[in-house]
DNA sequence: TAGATTGTTAATCGATTAACAATC
DNA sequence: TAGATTGTTAATCGATTAACAATC
C-alpha cells in the first residue's frame, strides 16, 4: 500500500499540499473525520481528480466509498512536506512586514520555528518578539553558526536585499525566501522564493483588465498561482 | 508588426509578465537601454528561449542582432498587465501586515492607489496612512458606494477573514487577494488569490527535506511558483 | 560583411482531466 | 446488495525548450 520507493512528486502537486494540508488543518480542527477528495476540491477550488491524483503520489489513504480519514491524511502531507521536522528560520528585517511574519501563523504551525532575528535598528536591536532577542545585522556570523539557520526570510526594504542575500549565502544559507521588491542575484544552486504583493496586483490588473473585452479573456490563472520567480537546483 | 488581435496570453506567461516588469524597471532606472533575452533570462532565472516567446505574444518588440529597447519594452509590458490603468485598492485591517502592505512599493507603482483602509480597532479607526483615513469596517458599505475598490485586501487575523471576504463580495468586489492564512469559501466568478508565508515555508520545507535523499529529488520547483491556491473564472 | 540576437517552429515534456474499473 | 468514492488509465491540453532561419 505505500507508494513505490522511488516516487517523485511533480512540482505542481508539491505546490498544493501545503493547500490541502491547511483545509485539513480546518477540518480536523473543526470535527471532521472523514472528507472525500471532491470536498477538498471544492474547499481547493481544483479539479476532483486533480485532488485524488495529487493524493495518490504519497500513497493509497483513501478507502473506496466512503472518501480519506482527516487526521491520517494530514499527518501524511506533513510527513511528506517535511513538517516533521524542525526548521529553524532566520529573518532580516524587523520592520512592518518583518513583525508581521515573525507573529505569522507560519512559526506556530508544525516544522518551522524563529531561530534567529536581526535588524541594524539601534531601537530594535536587544527587544524581544516571541521570546527571540532581535540583534544586529554585524553579529549575523556568530549567531548563525550557533545555530544555523535552514532558511533565511528577508523583509529588508529594497536597497538593502541584496547585500543582505550575500550575507545569507556567504553564512551557507541555501534557501532564501524574499519578500523585499527587488530582483536578487544568487548562485544558481540556492532555492530563492519570492512573495510579492505587488506582483499579485500586478496579475489581478492583468485579469481585470481583460476580463471584460470581447471574448478575448484568457484562462483563469490556475491555482498554484505565481507570485514571483525563480527557485534554485536541487543539489 | 503588432500582435494578431486575438492573442490569448498564456497563464504561465502573465505570471512571469510582472517578473520582467520589475526586471526591465531596475535596468531602466540603472541607465541600461538595450537588453538581450539572454540578459533577462539570467536575472529571472529562467530560460531565454521561454523570454523571447512570452514577448513574443505581446508583438515584435526587439531589434535582431541587438535585442530589446528596454524603457519601450517596459511600455509594452506596462500596456498589457493594465498598469496604465488606476485600480483602487481597498484593505481591510491595519495591523503590522496592513501597514506594511499599504506603505508597500505595490502602492507606490504605476497602476495601483490605495482607495480606502479599514478596521474595527478604535485606537486605528480615524488615523492616516500615506494620506488615507482609515475608517471603521462598519462604514464600508457606504465607503465603498463613494469610490468601489478594484482589488480588495484581506490583511486581518485569520478568524475575521470569511467574514470580511463576504462584506466584500457583498458590495460588488469580485477580485480579493487574501493575507489571512484561512482558506476562504467565495463565489466561482470571483478571482481570489493567496498570499502566505506558511505555504512558501513548507514549499521550502519540502525542497530541504528532499535535498539530499539518494536521488529521489524532484525536479526544482518553477519560477512561477505556488503561494496557495485559487482563482476565479474569468467573467 | 560578420557577428549577434530575435522570432518562430516543432519536438518534448509535464500537468490536467474525464472516465471507469476496483472496491469499500 | 446498492451506493459511494477511490485510484489509475489514457487522452488531451498547455508549457518548455532547443534549434535555426530571418535579419539587424
Amino acid at each position: 500500500m505505500p507508494a513505490s520507493p522511488t516516487r517523485r512528486i511533480p512540482e505542481a502537486t508539491v505546490a498544493r499540499l501545503p493547500v490541502y494540508q491547511r483545509i485539513l488543518l480546518e477540518l480536523v480542527r473543526a470535527g471532521t473525520t472523514t472528507v472525500s477528495s471532491d470536498r477538498l476540491a471544492e474547499m481547493a477550488r481544483v479539479n476532483a481528480s486533480k485532488v485524488r491524483k495529487d493524493l495518490s503520489f504519497l500513497g493509497s489513504f483513501g478507502t473506496r466509498g466512503s472518501g480519506y480519514e482527516a487526521e491520517y491524511l494530514l499527518a501524511q502531507i506533513d510527513r511528506e512536506l517535511g513538517l516533521d521536522g524542525d526548521w529553524p528560520v532566520a529573518i532580516v528585517g524587523l520592520g512592518n512586514l518583518g513583525r508581521a511574519l515573525a507573529n505569522s501563523h507560519g512559526f506556530t504551525s508544525r516544522g518551522f520555528r524563529i531561530g534567529s532575528l536581526f535588524d541594524v535598528e539601534p531601537s530594535l536591536v536587544g527587544t524581544r518578539i516571541r521570546g527571540v532577542t532581535i540583534r544586529h545585522l554585524d553579529e549575523f556570523h556568530e549567531a548563525v553558526a550557533e545555530d544555523p539557520p535552514a532558511i533565511g526570510v528577508i523583509a529588508t526594504p529594497a536597497a538593502d536585499a541584496q547585500g543582505v542575500a550575500d550575507l545569507l549565502v556567504g553564512s551557507g544559507i541555501s534557501s532564501i525566501i524574499n519578500f523585499a521588491p527587488r530582483v536578487l542575484a544568487v548562485p544558481p544552486e540556492v532555492l530563492l522564493r519570492y512573495v510579492d504583493l505587488s506582483i499579485e496586483l500586478q496579475v489581478m490588473s492583468f485579469y481585470l483588465s481583460h476580463r471584460d473585452q470581447l471574448g478575448t479573456v484568457a484562462a483563469s490563472p490556475a491555482l498554484p498561482h505565481a507570485v514571483g520567480l525563480t527557485s534554485g537546483e536541487p543539489a
